[in-house]
DNA sequence: CAGTGGTCTAGACCACTGA
DNA sequence: CAGTGGTCTAGACCACTGA
């Protein structure tokens, strides 16, 4: 008999070096690949400007020689893409590149760092059960007076202060939150085994720090901080909410946007 | 004959309203997206840990009375999603659902204050024909020397200054970008018009204003700003480098995430 | 080997659009 | 009406995994 325990290593073992399984052992391309690679190519070269009529299903069907599922997988994935849109009815239009909006990618701070090949340390400053402020409340979803769960821990990047973590927990959602030793596992990550966190809200801006994250960090009052504010929610119910406060020449978000 | 004009006004007009389309007209849902939001609900539940093996694809088209192509889809859509994690030969499993990574849309200025309902006006303060800098032709990258095409704008949100866009423009991309009447369109979308984007690099970070920034934007120097930075190519080919300030407490960068 | 997922086919019915 | 995309089916062949 499997155990799901089992399975799971072999998973995440085969997982890691998947990619997309579009190639057979022969490395040849799946016929679907092939067609959506053929229409990307001319997109980028711009064969169709945006908002051109493209190709219909029957037209790429007797092109390819292929089923109709088959180029009509090709078109629904470049369509989720946001590269071409398709009215019933009507046809297959190049999109508007328009994609001005593009997205960034917030990772966790200690898997980011172990990315870049660096070490990672927390310094816990504060564990503790509050009643919650109407502030704290509001901003974690609570009725105020309520009793919270509340950390503040410094994570640092070889040894260099990088973020001040400053978290609120629903004690609900993760009753034994305040006895994990947070030297040795992110909050995140322990929220993550406890609760399936659902839903997210997040936000991005530049700030100051207060006196309290100013020293923290090892900075002056005045020092500009990039400052992420992360809610998240399990169908409604608030789980947990943060202010990541981060020196602003010590950290920035990357991200790259490619179709 | 249509005309890819006439029908691209019709496209435009029903893709805004579409939604997806995954209902019929009786107000069905089709039955793969069934099998999709009965398995998002239970993953949703807990009722898979992370990392637990899943049905099969027979089990549900048993289960559910489909075809396996129906479950087959649905089961690819929600690994695309990233709830789930499949394996051939192995099974499907339940995600972590440590996408702790998630993702910050960025907008364009233009679209994204009218959006809010408020009025967006721009003034010009540069447009000029250069010779790169080291710098410059790093950023944008072209080989230092080159011909660049300049820009500074300063774009406003009922009347009050909120972004200071910094362009450098490869002239070969975009030959008349200088002759353009920036109060009326935004660079942004002018260079979608003449050239399509297709690759895209970001970076967000927090910073203080330069001094012709701080004076544009009616800041003193040491006020903290948010600062995206993006770099626009084309299979390879620069397109534009845009660094864009804006004065921490009028903008913030939001998010959400839901499976 | 039996079980898994990856993919394809040929045909089907439907809703929708524009003429 | 003919043409479009949205979706489904029943069957197929395959590569892969683990026993």
């Amino acid at each position: 008999m499997k155990t799901a325990t089992k399975v799971r290593s072999i998973a995440s073992a085969l997982v890691k070096n998947a990619g997309k399984r579009v190639r057979f052992a022969s490395g040849k391309v799946a016929p679907f690949e092939q067609v959506k690679q053929h229409l990307k190519g001319r997109l980028a070269a711009g064969d169709w400007t945006p908002g051109a009529l493209m190709p219909s299903e029957a037209e790429l069907v007797a092109q390819f020689g292929v089923s109709r599922m088959t180029v009509n997988r090709a078109l629904r994935e470049l369509q989720l893409e946001g590269l071409i849109d398709r009215v019933q009815g009507v046809g297959t239009f190049a999109a508007q590149l328009n994609r001005v909006s593009s997205s960034l990618t917030i990772r966790d701070i200690h898997e980011e760092i172990l990315a870049r090949g660096h070490t990672h340390h927390a310094t816990v400053h504060l564990v503790k059960d509050e009643v919650a402020t109407a502030t704290v409340a509001q901003r974690l979803g609570v009725i105020a007076g309520s009793r919270v769960f509340h950390t503040l821990i410094v994570h640092h990047e070889n040894g260099v202060p990088l973020q001040c973590e400053d978290r609120y927990v629903n004690p609900e959602c993760a009753p034994d939150y305040l006895s994990v030793d947070f030297t040795q596992v992110t909050p995140t990550h322990y929220l993550l085994d406890v609760a399936p966190l659902w839903e997210a809200h997040f936000s991005v801006e530049a700030g100051l720090p207060s006196a309290r994250e100013a020293k923290l960090l090892g900075l002056k009052q005045t020092d500009p901080c990039l400052i992420v504010s992360r809610r998240t929610t399990n169908r409604g119910v608030p789980i947990t909410q943060a202010r990541l406060t981060h020196p602003a020449g010590r950290y920035q978000i990357e991200g790259a946007y490619k179709p």
